[in-house]
DNA sequence: AACCAATATGAATTAAATTCAAATCTATCA
DNA sequence: TGATAGATTTGAATTTAATTCATATTGGTT
């Protein structure tokens, strides 16, 4: 009665609070997990969820079950890796390049993970900031580039190959004392004549200013930083406006350091991607790469939807 | 993919050797069990087994999802038995008896507030007056005395638990002209001679005579009434005095209707619990019972303490 | 080569899961 | 107190998946 394809809805479930949500996370619709869960309910006669208008509470049963899931589901993929190595070595090495700087937050438990579900393969982080960072694979240089999907570059390439991982929002930052602080979303015009605070890469590396500024012809300032936290700082202080993940900047917002904002009617979301040659992509450590990017973010980061 | 199902089916084929009975174990047929293996050998695109005329041997992929089998169905189970323990300690009956009658007054908005946060239990009131309500419990009658503790019985009893709710304080009533109705507190001798109208329960069950007038050896006259406002009735018309809880003289003293006065130098106060066998008192909705009293006679009732 | 005792296969059937569309619930706000 | 927004629930229709039935095939043994 209880399957595995349970088990992953009360995870998802549990990351999100919300079924609507969790319903995206599986691929399936809100109904279906609705159905799910009733009937796990109605099977062991007792109630797995609060419900509120917030979304789904665990209860302690629901609780039970999700401990269950947590203890299984990876118990699953390991056997699974098992079952891939069975079939054939599985040795080599995996360089990876991140296109956005903001994504080392989460990297390191990425990696940690992977090296203990691939031992045999020596997964390393290639340094340094890198324009075309997709070229580094052409080059030989790197094996799997972490970030959006590559413009049309008109030199000829090596075709590449991607794995959808999920897509973020970028929120405008404001100081909490700004004047905007009373509207619900930032537009464009509201960065004109504005200092925008970025991280140090070229402007066509930077959505809201690719996406939004140009197009609009908005006319602003650029003033960059390294950390996070010192964008963070300079947003504080009123020296400018800043757009970054929300995940990056979520605990400043709850802590009320600053505003964050939705840009546009629909939000500005970037997607990610594992993205490598055909070849390296098909090999199933790059797959399970990529499985667990999203697997550690979706556990890790509020707000982002797995692709 | 992999399911629960798939992982029993493995077992059942491990413990028989062949599909045949392995289909039997677990009430399906061998062509089902061939369906399923084959199925989850194309999706993993690695053989299972080898298949021969004496029937199946795992390989050692096969042998890698048994292991996946024997170490996940028995968690499996387990939650599943926990489950079981949590339901039986969410659901089950609650007979209740009252020792006092004024808590009537607030036992309805408890029961209410009970019922919507423990749907599966059924509470009820034991109607009628019981001279030894607790032994209620001892015949299994009732499962929850709300009272005072048991005196010591001197026959045997099943061990009682039980948990503390609040205490409040028993007031003289008065008539608004009564000859004392300056003085500040009322003492034993103070109802000598006098009539005392209260419910009609048994002496020892009434505090001011059990703890006040009879180790004074004070002589009075009782008269019963079965409503709290028929005594309020008699006190006012100077029929007799009565001792009542605070709380439930309350809106007769703010309407100058009666006169109460504190009994004795330091007030004579009661003390009310939750009681039951202890297998009862441990459960938690039973718990929750003396936690939601507390609460809500916490909010209603002016001048108590909590235990 | 024939036979036995299994498993495999494909089409038909049955059962289960999912979707769709609408209803319902429940905090919150005016 | 009623309206509303944001969620879940519900039941019927649909789609998908699992199972059965009937039969074929396979591998080993004589």
């Amino acid at each position: 009665m209880l399957e595995i394809r349970h088990l992953r809805s009360l995870k998802a479930i549990a990351e999100t609070g919300k079924l609507g949500l969790a319903a995206e996370r599986v691929f399936l619709t809100q109904s279906a997990l609705s159905h799910q869960i009733r009937a796990i309910e109605q099977h062991y006669d007792i109630t797995l969820f609060k419900r509120g208008n917030q979304g789904l509470r665990f209860t302690p049963a629901g609780q039970r079950l999700l401990e269950l899931a947590n203890v299984l589901l990876p118990q699953l993929e390991k056997a699974e890796r098992d079952l891939i190595r069975m079939k054939s070595d599985q040795s080599g090495e995996l360089r990876i390049v991140l296109e956005c700087h903001t994504c080392f937050d989460w990297l390191t438990p990425v990696m940690d993970a992977f090296r203990r579900a691939w031992p045999e393969v020596e997964i390393d982080l290639v340094a340094g900031f890198h324009s075309d960072p997709w070229h580094l694979i052409n080059e030989g240089k790197a094996d799997v580039v972490i970030g959006g999907l590559p413009g049309d570059g008109f030199e000829k390439r090596e075709p590449l190959s991607h794995i959808p991982l999920f897509k973020f929002e970028i929120m405008g930052v404001l100081p909490v004392d700004h004047a905007l602080k009373n509207q619900a979303r930032l537009n464009a015009e509201d960065f004109s004549q504005k200092t925008l605070i970025t991280y140090p890469v070229p402007e066509e590396r930077i959505d809201l200013i690719r996406q939004i500024l140009k197009p609009a012809h908005i006319e602003f300032t650029r003033r960059t930083a390294e950390l996070t936290i010192a964008i963070m700082q300079l947003v504080a202080s009123r020296r400018g406006l800043a757009a970054l993940p929300s995940w990056g900047i979520q605990s400043y917002v709850e802590h009320n350091y600053v505003l964050a904002k939705p840009i546009g009617s629909k939000g500005l979301w970037s997607k990610l991607y594992a993205i490598g040659s055909e070849d390296m992509m098909t090999k199933p450590y790059a797959k399970d790469l990529a499985r667990i990017v999203r697997d550690v973010c979706a556990d890790k980061l509020k707000g982002i939807k797995l692709l």
